[in-house]
DNA sequence: CGAATGATATACT
DNA sequence: GTATATCATTCGA
């Protein structure tokens, strides 16, 4: 299989949380301030629509900040975390149902220069969701784009993640979403599965 | 371990 | 409209 943008096929199926595993191995590239910088998607979480406590579409709650949310799969939500991180996620699922994947952590393998620049350090990491979107050039600015046409895309590079090599467990920073807050919604593979293959131009 | 830092949601007047 | 608590985090001590 080529390396190719996912399309919307991909984004519009109903599981969130699966989606959220095949997400992993898989690559996202932004085309941001005249630079491509591009990661493999190391580990995610999933946050399952109105009735998970822990999103912030629970209730079927609907603002400005999350109507993207409520879009179809293939959607980008970002948000302002703590006053400083831009927190990326995929909206997936049909029109009207807020399903989403936090995009927590990925492996760089393109435009590492201009990644070290917008992360301010020579050596950087981008393990986390706030360093992640930074070393992206993502910010609040891309809420509702639109992730087959761009500038953010994420690609099938045809690489298969073994199911084995998928762990899973808690998701990170929910503690108020009660009972919620226990399910295995966050997924990760070792960083060695992440295999570096260059985006094409 | 704790400060940083500001948009957002919610509960008021 | 104004007030205030909260936050899907990160970095440095």
């Amino acid at each position: 299989m080529k390396v190719r943008p996912l399309e919307h096929a991909f984004y519009l199926g109903e599981d969130v949380v699966l989606l959220a595993r095949r997400l992993l191995g898989r690559m996202i590239v932004s085309d941001i301030g005249g630079h491509r910088t591009a990661g493999i998607i190391t580990e995610t979480e999933a946050y399952a629509g109105i009735t998970d406590r822990a999103s912030h579409a629970y209730g079927g709650r609907r603002t400005r900040r999350t109507e993207p949310m409520y879009a179809q799969g293939g959607t980008a939500y970002v948000y302002l975390c703590y006053g400083m991180h831009h927190l990326f996620n995929v909206v997936t699922g049909p029109p009207g149902i807020p399903h989403a994947i936090l995009v927590r952590a990925m492996v760089p393998v393109a435009g590492l220069d201009t990644m070290a620049r917008r992360r301010g350090r020579e050596h950087f990491t981008t393990r986390g969701p706030g360093t992640l979107a930074q070393a992206l050039g993502i910010t609040t600015a891309y809420s509702g784009a639109d992730l087959i046409t761009g500038p953010i895309v994420i690609m099938d590079t045809g690489e298969e993640v073994p199911a084995r090599s998928i762990t899973s467990g808690p998701r990170i920073g929910v503690e108020y979403a009660g009972s919620d807050a226990l399910l295995p919604y966050r997924f990760r593979i070792p960083p060695s599965r992440a295999i570096p293959i260059p985006p094409a131009p």
